[in-house]
Parts: structure tokens; sequence; C-alpha cells
DNA sequence: TATAATTAAATTGTACACAACTTAATTGCA
DNA sequence: TGCAATTAAGTTGTGTACAATTTAATTATA
């Protein structure tokens, strides 16, 4: 029992979020290899499914990421024909990310996916639903 | 109902654990900032001021980084003088990272930022430990 | 005991993340 | 209405991550 117990890596919280963050995106990879995609365009890709098209601001709020991230990401995905990217001409402010056929093609091969990656995960269904909400408790605090 | 539902971004699991990483180290930074550490380097210097030296190799187990992420991170750690890197005589294959005495002082500062992030990340103990024990079982089945 | 296999770091190249800043368009208010 | 404040994307620079490869040292074995 130490004052410097606190910092041990195995009394942390966020290092196993952090690890675990990792080590999934690497569990998706021979997956995403196959739609040639990588796991933030995948969740791109995953708004864009339900949408159909969205502005880079509110593809921002639903990923938690900015326009740093997603400008380069989405001129690739631009390049590779998975989406449209347009200036709006009622608020030139905003660009309009639109899914392709093309890109809406991919959703028939991704389908598989989540079932792949629940194997990896394994966990119950009870273990699977408390941890998802105590993650999304957590991102609520963290976010605000 | 359709056949795409667990495509949506809200029946992840993997994205609140992703999202949450990155919220959580961002929530960090503020307090890292004054001891001029990145994240990454934070957790060196964790599995550091607990062991005080180990090779990159065993760097990597604890933290689940291979040394395309560690050695740059390393020479910039010596750069600042927290950390010596030398190669064992006994096995010259061997990078041996001590911390200084400098890295070592860094330790007293360090002591009062899990209690602060605590109060970022607001779970009860016993949610909190819900969500250590599944996070490591996720970590153990994703990194096995 | 030479050499093939293995191992530990380092290197190279690609892809995020994000802070800080810039640019251009729109809004709000004096 | 005109200008200050705000907003949305884009840009720049820094710092991870990681796959794939290289280099050098050690170990195992034919």
């Amino acid at each position: 029992m130490s004052k410097y117990d606190c910092l041990r890596l195995d009394h942390q919280l966020c290092f196993p979020i952090y690890a675990c963050s990792r080590g999934i995106v690497k569990k998706y990879k021979p997956f995403l290899d196959e739609l040639d995609l990588t796991y933030t365009q995948y969740i791109v890709m995953m708004v864009l499914w339900e949408k159909q098209e969205c502005n880079v601001k509110e593809l921002g709020n639903a990923l938690f990421l900015d326009s740093g991230t997603l400008t380069p990401l989405l001129k690739k995905m631009e390049a590779k024909g998975l989406v449209s990217r347009t200036r709006s001409t009622t608020d030139e402010r905003n660009v309009i990310i639109c899914i392709t056929e093309e890109g809406m093609k991919l959703r028939d091969q991704a389908v598989t996916i989540p079932a792949k990656m629940g194997g990896c995960v394994d966990l119950s269904k009870d273990e699977a639903k408390t941890l998802y909400k105590l993650l999304y408790k957590v991102l609520a605090n963290v976010e605000k």
C-alpha cells in the first residue's frame, strides 16, 4: 500500500479502454481489408448507410471527430468512389457528403462483419448489454 | 427491423469503446500538459515508476505496443531526460529503458491525476469495478 | 560447429487524431 | 443596413499506431 498505488497501470480504467479500442480495431482489420476500408472509414459508412447523406458537421457529431480528421478521410473515400462531396447551395459553408451507389453496394458485404466480430469479443448477451450501458455513461460524462 | 440493423452505429460495442478511449485521453490532456507528457508517454512512465527499468519488449507487452510505436516515443522521452536507453551487454538485441531521477520526480506531480480523472469519468465504485472486469475480459479475448 | 531459424529493435510508409489556425459564408444586433 | 460575432470546412504541424521490412544478435540443430 503506497501513496503511488493509484498510478499503477492495473488500477486504471482508461488503460483497458484504450487497449481494448486498439485491440478490437486490429481484429476488424482482416474483415475490413476485404472491403478496402479502414475502421474509421467503416464507421463513416455506417452513418451513411443509414442516412445516405449528411454534412461534415453532422458526421463529426455522430462520430466525435472533427474536420481535421474527416476532411482528408472523406477526400480519400471520394477518390475511391464511395461518397461524393458537394458544397450546399443553401449554405455554402456546408459540404454535403452523399453515399454513391458503389458505396451503398458495400453494405451487403459488410453485413456479415458484426457477427464475426461478436465472436472475437465473445461476451454473453447480458455482459455485452452491461458493458454497452457503462460505456455510454462514461462517454456522456467525458463528452460534456 | 431490417437485415442491416446490425450495421447501425448504436448497435456496436466497438464504437463506444473507441469513442470513450479518445474522449478520456482528451480529458487527460490538460493534466498531462502540466507534466509535459502525452497520454502514451504517461502510460510508459506508469510502467517505469513501478519497475524503474525494463526493455522495449517488456514495455510493449505491458502496453500492447510494438517497437514501431515505442522506439520513436522512447527517443523523445530520452531527449526530455525522462529515461535512458542502453543496449544490454548480456544480449545486445535488447535495449534497456531506465527511468532517470528527473523522471522519478514526476511521480509526485502525477499522483493527483487519477483522482481528477475519476471525477471526469464519474462512475460509482460498483460500476467502475464491473466496467473494469468486462474490459479485461474483452481485452483477453481480443489479444489472444 | 557452421548455418538456418528465431528474436529484439529499428526503419519505412500509411493512416488516423487533434490542437491551433485560416478562410469564407452566414447571422445577429447596434 | 453594415459590421462584429459565429459557424463550417479546410489546412498545418505534431504525435501516435501499426503493418511490413530490415538489421543485427542469439539460439537451435543438422
